[in-house]
DNA sequence: TATAATTTGTGCGTATGTATA
DNA sequence: TTATACATACGCACAAATTAT
């Protein structure tokens, strides 16, 4: 599964194969993926390189991790649709850790920042919000 | 500088003062922070503490990094206005590894999703483009 | 062109702490 | 309480990219 010799880091490695096996349905949204420990055993990685790999996917918002328990896909939100008033623009970036820990947002979520009219910049967590442009 | 009886980590204490004194202007857009190895010397941490809060950083999008040469400030792009058709919606989450690669975006930038009225998404760098909403 | 110095990247190991079940 | 699993933090060695000599 790894090749050491293919000049790719082997924790990217892993990360792709972990991405595809998720974007495959191998790995549904809700699901508990296998333990570092595991992983680092079926990879044949030791456990700094999983870690790496699991960092890089949780950037991505590919996965969510939980303290003492595991990590799991995470299940889509349902999206919420806001409407701002003519003249604002939409743009987005990652959040603040304040704005991180206001909204719960997990790793690897950006948030969508809406200003308004008046120049005021509003922020709304970017795995939960949608905006229609009409 | 680093309290290690405070109950923060310590990667997180040094990542809160270093996007301090960004904020602070300590550290201009283009600045160059100080190589890991002086991080490590000056707040008294080890290079594996150094990076951990460098990587927080970096997937914050506040210091990009390139191998070989430093750490930087981002220069703000100048803004591209995208005018999406009537009837699209504007979304946001992390880029895939292969929108990375073809957008040459740095860690902890989104992409804006502008969904077309027939259901197609296209994704824009988050750093270099505002949908105005009228 | 080549060499060295600097800096970041990769990968491993160990130990201990904290959260969850 | 116990077991499992993730978090923090240190160390080391070597590879790769950049810059200056």
């Amino acid at each position: 599964m790894i090749d050491a010799r293919s000049g790719v880091p082997a924790w990217r490695q892993l990360a792709d194969d972990l991405r595809a096996r998720i974007g495959s349905g191998e790995f549904a949204p809700g699901a508990a993926l296998p333990s570092e420990a595991q992983l680092g055993q079926q990879y044949g990685l030791g456990r700094t390189t999983v870690r790496r790999a699991v960092a890089a996917l949780r950037a991505e918002g590919v996965v969510v991790v939980q303290h003492g328990y595991g990590m799991r896909v995470p299940v889509p939100a349902e999206p919420q649709i806001v409407r701002p008033e003519p003249g604002s623009v939409v743009s987005t970036r990652m959040p603040t850790p304040a704005e991180r820990a206001a909204f719960g947002m997990a790793d690897g979520v950006p948030v969508l920042v809406i200003t308004g009219p008046d120049g005021l910049p509003e922020a709304y967590p970017g795995d939960q919000v949608v905006v229609p442009v009409d």
